[in-house]
DNA sequence: GTAACTGCAAAATATTTGCATCCTT
DNA sequence: AAGGATGCAAATATTTTGCAGTTAC
């Protein structure tokens, strides 16, 4: 039954970050957190009311995205059109080691977007009198799922 | 009067831009690309409302930034919050010439975006299966007249 | 003159805020 | 029990659409 364990395994996950950042461990957060960890890959918030189906309030959705960016569970994707995505990065659960230094990939076709943890950032070289603190990688083309088909 | 040459010059380009994409000349038009090239960075909708003061509609604020969008006259700056930001590539006006290989860079301190036509994008590898057909980046630090103060 | 552009009104969407109630600890 | 989280209602803000009048060519 892999499924059953896949999800015993989200729960301890769900768990261990709430817990890991001070939030009580409610319903709409673990539903939220569950849907970014079966999503392995970048959710909208339009995508979660979706996926929620009526479960919860769209207030709630908000606030619970706002929280979870606020604690660094979860992070923004830029992008060029008008939606915010947020991932879950797969090293967060690396307790407190911090890093988003991988790039982002968004796929034409099947419109999903990735965190593609194993590219590391490429150095920027700025011209004289910038200060750099960040830089955002954000690729386009079409994912390795779409590929396969 | 060097005040008024810029204005002058100014006059051409955007006339010229319009004329090559087989736009009308009309004065929210010109009013709009005025304004992105003395801005010589980004602009979102709201930056232009303002800037314009009340000389205009903002639904002619959407429909002309569409216009240009759909153009290739102004292309979008992906952010990470809600705000979409375009701008006017420098290097537009080289005739039909067009290449957006270049980079953004957001000061935090003054918030302006703009594009870096001197940086080229570097090069990111994927990971098998992906093919990937465009790459943005986008720096974050503080610009050179923000360090120069 | 005609097609395209603009401005106004209004609809549709998206986001934020306040507050009473409920739930987690 | 207490503080925080949720849900509802409503206020704001943003974006889109339709249409009539105006303008560019």
């Amino acid at each position: 039954m892999p499924e059953k364990e896949t999800t015993t395994v989200h729960d301890e996950r769900v768990n261990r970050l709430l817990r890991r950042n001070n939030l009580s461990i409610t319903g709409s957060r673990k539903k939220i957190l569950h849907l970014f960890l079966e999503q392995n890959g970048a959710l909208a918030h339009g995508d979660i009311e979706k996926k929620a189906g009526e479960k919860f309030d769209r207030v709630t959705v908000y606030r619970t995205l706002q929280t979870f960016v606020d604690k660094g569970i979860i992070h923004i994707i830029p992008t060029a059109d008008n939606s915010i995505r947020y991932a879950l990065c797969k090293d967060d659960c690396t307790e407190g080691h911090h890093h988003d230094h991988h790039i982002h990939f968004v796929c034409t076709q099947c419109n999903n977007t990735y965190c593609l943890d194993d590219v590391v950032t490429p150095e920027v070289k700025l011209p004289n009198g910038y200060t750099i603190a960040h830089v955002e990688v954000v690729t386009e083309g079409i994912c390795k799922n779409c590929n396969d088909k």
